[in-house]
DNA sequence: CCTACCGATCGGTAGG
DNA sequence: CCTACCGATCGGTAGG
């Protein structure tokens, strides 16, 4: 008698999922961020219907109901997971664009780092909030779609200058709003079929994509 | 009494939803494919796992339990969504080449006349199975995804020898692999953007993809 | 951040 | 193809 009431409390206290840390769980934001990057590659993997908020808490080591004391719900934390995304890859993109040469250089070569930077936040390493924000947009409400319309702006306005000089020049010889769209897409479908383990790198992906894109041109 | 026994069994008899033919619900073929039309329309604008077999019967005009009758699981009719959906491309894929001129006629005329038709597949009236089969892939199971593999490479056959060709003759210069995910990907992510009620025709989308991806070639 | 819980919804089935 | 139903799961919350 005397056991079997101890004995069920003991195995109560033993933690469960990964282990915490002793000192403080105060160590706020970075629970936050466990959870949106587990949620990231769950969303990714299975979908934000199908992926249940007790898969993202026990991924980030947590109880059930605990995504709930960071997230006012599992909409808000597909958002936050986008509106990631997007921050990172705008952030990304400019330090691309000021590590290449002078805005001056030819024009192709311009493309290539704002494709080769865009294949890299799509494919590379933890690269799961993007893809969630292209794949799993339909989940979003029309107003957090909104919001991450502006941030889709910005993140598309680097190459609005270079598609418009090289359509003038002749090197891209279709209607440049719909060249934009294509070009998008054949760049985002890649999220569904690359593998990093096997086949092309991310810079030979890129050569093909401006190998595609780009006429023989002056 | 006998007025509450018997109004309620006459509202029970009355019939919900559309209306039925009298002669016979036998007219199985015709159910069936109602169901289909009916999920692949809802499959695609909320997802497979947002969609409940409960909106599929309603769409359909049926009792909750009724697609059951037809298709032995839910995800059975999300794959019998996509197998019809690649049947049909096929075979309009095939028209559309016996349709157009000779095989010997220019490359770009033949892969416009290909990219023409899947624009169509895609985007036209009723096109709700192609996109249900690329953007719900993740809902089947790999038996199943082995099946429609075999249906995808019947319906990449005629693109091979045009993509080949371009690139012999200096047209296509990108790696001819590499550019056929990359001009499908171009494609397909049209499902995401375009609005059949506002902005291009499908034949503009489609003489812009052909202006995107063929050089000045000779 | 955990415990314990609730109401709602879902895929699927038996039996007609 | 309908009726009535079941077990499971889910998002979310109160109260600590």
């Amino acid at each position: 008698m005397a056991m079997s009431a101890t004995l069920p409390a003991e195995s109560v206290k033993r933690p469960r999922g990964r282990p915490r840390k002793t000192v403080a769980d105060r160590d706020d934001g970075n629970r936050r961020s466990e959870l949106l990057r587990s949620a990231a590659r769950l969303f990714r993997r299975k979908g934000f219907d199908a992926t249940s908020t007790r898969d993202i808490a026990a991924a980030a080591g947590m109880q059930s109901g605990s995504p709930f004391y960071h997230f006012k719900s599992k909409g808000a934390l597909l958002f936050a997971v986008m509106e990631e995304g997007m921050h990172s890859a705008i952030e990304r993109q400019q330090q691309a664009i000021s590590r290449a040469e002078p805005a001056t250089a030819d024009l192709p070569g311009r493309l290539r780092t704002l494709i080769r930077n865009h294949f890299d936040v799509l494919l590379g390493p933890g690269s799961d909030f993007i893809p969630v924000m292209l794949y799993e947009a339909r989940s979003i409400t029309p107003r957090q779609r909104a919001g991450l319309a502006g941030l889709q702006r910005d993140y598309e306005a680097p190459w609005s200058p270079v598609l418009d000089a090289l359509h003038a020049s002749g090197r891209l010889r279709a209607d440049v709003k719909l060249a934009r769209l294509l070009i998008f897409g054949a760049l985002n479908w890649s999220a569904q079929w690359y593998d990093r383990r096997k086949g092309a790198s991310l810079d030979e992906l890129a050569d093909a994509a401006i190998a595609l894109f780009m006429g023989e041109g002056p």
